[in-house]
DNA sequence: TCCCAGGTAGATC
DNA sequence: GATCTACATGGG
């Protein structure tokens, strides 16, 4: 891997165990407009980034390497070796194996603490697609603009002092549903300290999972989702209704309860929960997505 | 039209 | 303690 910067671009060359799209794509984020194959723009931590790969190439568009360095770099986790993570997950295990024959460029993207709370706790009970336009809703009215592409605005997430003064009839606004008052109680914690990110990050996956669950709204997978991406707790494996079909179809062959698939991703994948769980993920949603071709 | 969605809280058995 | 149900809203 090697990164260069010219024409105010920062480039990543020869980068390994990375799919743009994957990466994107795979549900961990709302944030992105796709602009074509492999080229996106994406808003996190108050900016916009102009982004694109080609083959092992990554660009950064109008970055500079300070930016990159600062920010992206973490962001995308660049520097964590996925090939050793993969080989790990593969060794005797099929289903991983084809799991991540098929998106094994996904990354876990470190994504930041409140936008993750808040994002997760408007998913519960909803669709992807509708996750992002709600989301997409709340920072164009909360908000503040960060850049422009193609004569389309795009707005940061609201930070905390502005989500805490958000009243509980803006969230029903942004369409979030019965979700409006979780998410008005969450923001005035948020703002109160009392949920501080670092003392969070200083904490088991335990003891801050009882932290997050104390919020109305806030069970076992929106907490988990919380701590894997918005907190770097990489051993957390969400169970959502895509991981609990997937994981019952290939390593328990029925229907099984949620916390016997916790409790056997826990000594199953370990420390590497969190990556397991996102090829599976999905592995699940792609074989859904062809099931849903051939019937037609 | 009906079923369901990256679930959760509160009620009920 | 385990199971049932309401919850807003809209995609398919």
């Amino acid at each position: 891997m090697r990164i260069i910067s010219e024409n105010n671009n920062v480039i990543i060359k020869n980068i390994k165990d990375f799919t743009l799209s994957q990466t994107l794509e795979c549900g961990q984020c709302f944030r992105y407009d796709k602009i074509s194959d492999e080229e996106y723009i994406i808003v996190a931590f108050n900016r916009m980034l102009h982004i694109n790969q080609e083959k092992d190439s990554l660009i950064f568009h109008n970055t500079t390497e300070e930016e990159y360095e600062n920010v992206w770099k973490q962001y995308f986790d660049i520097e964590r070796d996925y090939g050793k993570i993969k080989e790990i997950l593969k060794k005797n295990d099929e289903n991983m194996t084809k799991a991540i024959a098929l998106q094994g460029g996904i990354r876990i993207l470190n994504q930041e603490f409140r936008e993750t709370l808040i994002s997760f706790i408007i998913s519960q009970n909803q669709q992807i697609v509708r996750i992002r336009q709600i989301i997409a809703v709340l920072c164009e009215k909360y908000g503040e603009p960060v850049g422009e592409y193609k004569g389309k605005t795009y707005y940061s997430f609201p930070d905390t002092d502005v989500l805490a003064d958000i009243p509980e009839e803006g969230y029903r606004e942004c369409k979030a549903g019965f979700r409006a008052k979780y998410l008005f109680e969450a923001a005035k914690i948020l703002k109160s300290g009392e949920l501080d990110e670092k003392k969070l990050r200083q904490m088991t996956r335990e003891e801050a999972g009882v932290k997050l669950t104390a919020l109305k709204g806030v069970g076992k997978k929106v907490s988990d989702c919380t701590l894997l991406f918005g907190l770097g707790f990489r051993e957390a494996f969400p169970v959502d209704v895509w991981v609990k079909r997937i994981m019952e179809e290939l390593y328990f062959n029925k229907d099984v309860k949620k916390e016997q698939i916790q409790e056997f991703a826990g000594e199953k994948f370990g420390k590497y929960g969190g990556y397991a769980q996102q090829y599976l993920f999905a592995y699940a949603r792609e074989n859904a997505d062809k099931k849903l071709k051939t019937q037609k």
